[in-house]
DNA sequence: AACTCGGGGCA
DNA sequence: TGCCCAGAGTT
């Protein structure tokens, strides 16, 4: 596993690479952020862009969502898959916001975790984006670039790789390099014919080593 | 731990 | 055309 310091550097590079990465959801209020991150799983931010507007034209509150038909909300959603399950589950995530949090988000993981379609990525995702909590999000980007890169261990479940990555970057750091990573990870560092040749990190990266 | 949901993007 | 994907719930 990298040292701090070696960690520091790699992260360090991926920065400079991505200076202005951020979340890409045209997100507003905590309740429209949370509803979109929820739709964004397994799903690109730009696909969620395309339908979240005249989503929350027809459904403005976690009050209206709660009392929409679920035939509604899908056809509104439709385009970015898993939409039956999605419907379902901001439906019950504003059901669940009014009858438990007086129709307003949350502010831990804790509270986030416990409403329907919000998993551990979801609920850091919002606390960062929504509350200006320092969090890093684990996906699968950030897990993968992680592991390739010795951050973390190759066995790490993602509970380890978010505690690890917290450990060796500093928390004034970590909400911004959690999107660095996932734009490195997205358009560089990627799952399949990942840009090795034309990567800066490739010198302490004994994965890219291996892939030349 | 494996399976399911799913249309869009890209080779 | 075929394959994968900014996850979470269920079994």
């Amino acid at each position: 596993m990298l040292s701090k310091a070696k960690t520091m550097e790699a992260i360090d590079l991926i920065a400079s690479m991505y200076p202005d990465a951020e979340c890409e959801l045209v997100h507003k209020n905590p309740f429209e952020l949370l509803t979109a991150v929820i739709l964004s799983a397994q799903t690109t931010d730009v696909s969620v862009n395309k339908v979240t507007p005249y989503l929350f034209e027809k459904f403005p509150t976690p009050q209206a969502l709660a009392e929409g038909e679920l035939t509604e909300i899908e056809e509104v959603i439709k385009t970015i898959g898993l939409y039956r399950n999605k419907a379902k589950h901001i439906k019950g995530c504003s059901q669940k916001l009014v009858a438990e949090f007086a129709g307003e988000v949350p502010k831990t993981i804790k509270e986030l975790v416990s409403l329907p379609g919000v998993g551990k990525k979801t609920a850091n995702v919002v606390v960062s984006t929504a509350f200006g909590v320092p969090a890093i999000a684990v996906d699968t980007h950030v897990e993968r670039v992680s592991k390739r890169l010795r951050i973390v261990k190759q066995s790490a479940n993602v509970t380890e790789v978010e505690e690890t990555l917290m450990k060796k970057i500093p928390k004034e750091r970590w909400s911004k390099t959690h999107h660095q990573l996932i734009f490195f990870g997205r358009y560089h560092c990627t799952a399949r014919k990942p840009k090795c040749e034309a990567c800066p990190l490739l010198y302490m990266c004994a994965e890219g080593q291996k892939n030349l």
